[in-house]
RNA sequence: GGCGAUGUAGCUCAGCUGGUUAGAGCGCACGGCUCAUAUCCGUGGUGUCCGGGGUUCAAGUCCCUGCAUCGCCA
């Protein structure tokens, strides 16, 4: 058998977050089952690189559409390793094979007559990129984007989408699992109970110019979905890889819920038109929330990876990311919530039991995996070894289903039972009677066959964690190779393998409100550091030279554009007495919305002429620098009305 | 507005085709053990199964309706 999975290619206007994090978590765990059950895996991931935006955040930092993706990919790809993450191949859009694939695919699908040239004008969204319809509008703006979009006449090319519809629709309903869990199916056969219309696949190079340009038309280029989708071919080697038939047959691919029509319609029907078969399964995931709120960035509670990693360790992330979420479903992240996993499921439940049980093996068998005695064998033993093999069961359907919450829930079922079986057994008092002798190495080989066993089929989900199990275990390079259909049955660790005294596998965790190495906004890690730098340089300011600065509260009663300057502002205010300060806000905030604001402003700056106008003072505000490269903008102010003047200290 | 999903213990959730006293984990309280990471084991729930109506010998489980939350679409 053979596994092909993917995860979404990252668009590169962001850093990775806790999303991308956990797409790629699941998907490598799913790989590393597939390879668990004995198949032959690929597994890809990669990054998507053309667009405006991507072109516009380049321009933004004033480098090369090539260098910024070049960067930003490189952070995507220096994140999986810390994850623990293996992928076989890592694909990026702007590869020169995929552009190539890209054309072949386009030109081919042209030449078939299902892509055709129309014109049709609209509402078009910079930040969305895409037209809106008139309905989506609200005042008149972009409701996602709060800006008025442009009213754009455009010709442009066209995929047949609508010519598939009925097939898909067929497809769909014939294969219960091609999109799972079934409320995403459901959610698609309703988008597609309406009839389909066709996509727009390009853009003229007048507009853009940073995406693969049309093989039967140089003044277009492709549009996004058309050069992303098909990484999943390119990746693989189509059309004359080696590869390329095996892989494919079993297409499997990951994503989260936002890009579920683009790969449950789109994308079908594109492989349709090319002429190859369906992908096989698509699994959908939800979102991740942090602490019962959406993670954004304009609200700053955005989780990244790293930060996670340096607080909790990589197995600990992953098992909880993968326990915590119902695949399918949203979730929340908290600290509470993931240091509570950390200690009661991982330091509590398998740490100690792991410490318990070798500890007994070194103490009471001398370091050796005892053998076991046939006629020994308990009720007890008889129960755990049964509870083994259903759990084996269950934790494989279940895995398959991706239901990794379920197959852990499995597991740690049998972590439970491990615990009693101990206490039941009590081999502490068998030590102590020589009689015993006999019963006490069976509970000890249990032991040690159950904890194997467990190590195996942890592999998946904490590669790093199980690595540790093994070693002390003693089963070095068996188990790299090792499958589940085989190593899974009972009976098969060697009488007198080395067991070593464990090391802590998991450390408890103060139950801290503040964590300080908690996941952070990157905005708040920035400062710190430079507040740091601030100390070592002796950079402070003393009492008497913070009061040099005369700080006041100031009331807008007016403001005006200033010729020529995009950035610019000119505001009148009373302080209490009326001045005029130019403020570089113009891109932030139109005047309208300032008349009656209360600012905070530096009173006694020295006054300064700008594009000819006298600013007497200046007014504060916090700039944040997003990862899309753009800014935001918000004027400080004071948390209640205050008279005009008054001094802030 | 249309379609759909969800609403069960303090929290997170299981409860398939209706059938004895409605479950698990976490948290909390008490007791026990000592091999172990102050870990483990045992005991402890009078829960309006969102509200209302209905079908049935029997409903958390089916039907209708209302409310709330969420998703997709328009």
């Amino acid at each position: 058998m053979s596994t092909y999975v993917t995860t979404p290619i990252y668009y590169v206007n962001a850093m990775p977050h806790l999303g991308h994090a956990y797409t790629t978590i699941v998907t490598d765990t799913y790989s590393r089952f597939r390879r668990l059950c004995g198949d032959d895996v690929r597994f890809q991931t990669g990054t998507d690189e053309h667009g405006e935006k991507i072109a516009e955040a380049a321009a933004k930092d004033g480098i090369s559409p090539r260098e910024y993706v070049d960067k930003i990919s490189a952070r995507f790809q220096a994140t999986w390793p810390t994850l623990s993450v293996a992928q076989d191949y890592t694909i990026r859009t702007t590869d020169k094979d995929h552009v190539k694939t890209v054309q072949d695919i386009l030109q081919q699908v042209y030449d078939n007559g299902d892509i055709y040239f129309s014109e049709y004008s609209g509402h078009y969204c910079q930040g969305c990129e895409r037209f809106l319809t008139e309905k989506e509008l609200v005042d008149g703006k972009c409701p996602d984007h709060q800006v008025a979009p442009k009213q754009i006449s455009e010709q442009n090319y066209f995929f047949r989408m609508s010519k598939y519809q009925d097939w898909l629709v067929e497809h769909i309903k014939a294969n219960p699992e091609y999109i799972t869990p079934e409320r995403y199916r459901n959610e698609v056969l309703s988008f597609l109970s309406e009839p389909l219309e066709d996509l727009c696949i390009s853009r003229p190079t007048s507009r853009l110019t940073w995406g693969i340009p049309l093989p039967f038309d140089d003044k277009f280029v492709t549009y996004v979905w058309f050069d992303a989708l098909i990484n999943y071919l390119t990746g693989i080697g189509y059309p004359n890889g080696p590869d390329f038939e095996k892989y494919w047959s079993v297409a499997e691919h990951v994503i989260a819920k936002d890009i579920l029509k683009p790969h449950a319609i789109y994308w079908p029907t594109m492989i349709k038109a090319m002429g190859l078969p369906p992908y096989k399964r698509l699994h959908v995931h939800g979102y991740w929330n942090v602490d019962e709120t959406k993670m954004s960035k304009s609200i700053g509670n955005v989780i990244r990876p790293h930060d996670l990693i340096d607080a909790y360790g990589v197995d600990t992330v992953r098992y909880f990311v993968l326990r915590e979420m119902s695949f399918g479903l949203d979730s929340s992240f908290s600290t509470e919530a993931i240091i509570a996993r950390q200690n009661s499921d991982l330091a509590n439940d398998l740490g100690n039991l792991f410490s318990r049980s070798l500890t007994m093996i070194v103490k009471y068998a001398d370091g050796k995996v005892p053998a076991p005695d046939q006629d020994q064998i308990s009720e007890s033993d008889r129960e755990l070894m049964l509870a083994l093999e259903k759990m084996l069961v269950t934790y494989e359907q279940q895995m398959q289903q991706f239901n990794f919450h379920k197959a852990l829930q499995a597991v740690w079922e049998v972590i439970g039972l491990l615990n009693r079986y101990i206490v039941t057994n009590a081999p502490w008092e068998l030590a102590k009677d020589e009689t015993q002798a006999k019963r006490l190495n069976n509970v000890l080989y249990s032991l040690a066959e159950a904890l194997r066993i467990i190590t195996l089929v942890l592999r998946p989900i904490m590669p790093d964690a199980a690595e540790k199990m093994a070693v002390a275990l003693g089963l070095g390079e068996a188990l790299q190779k090792a499958t589940l259909p085989e190593a899974g049955k009972w009976g098969g660790s060697e009488v007198g393998t080395a067991i070593s005294s464990p090391k802590q596998l998991f450390p408890r965790m103060e139950k801290k409100k503040e964590q300080p190495k908690q996941a952070q906004p990157e905005q708040s890690k920035k400062g710190k550091k430079k507040k740091e730098q601030q100390i070592t340089e002796d950079g402070l300011v003393t009492f008497d030279q913070f009061g040099k600065f005369e700080l006041r509260v100031a009331e807008i009663t007016a403001a005006d554009t200033i010729p020529k300057a995009d950035r610019l502002l000119k505001l009148t205010v009373l302080a209490p007495e009326k001045r005029t300060i130019v403020a570089g806000i113009a891109e932030h905030y139109s005047p309208e919305e300032l008349i009656g604001k209360q600012v905070i402003i530096v009173a006694n700056l020295k006054p300064a002429k700008l594009r000819g106008v006298l600013s007497q003072g200046m007014v504060l505000a916090a700039k944040e620098k997003l990862e899309d490269g753009t800014e935001k903008l918000v004027l400080s102010t004071v948390a209640g009305s205050i008279a005009p003047g008054s001094r802030v200290a």
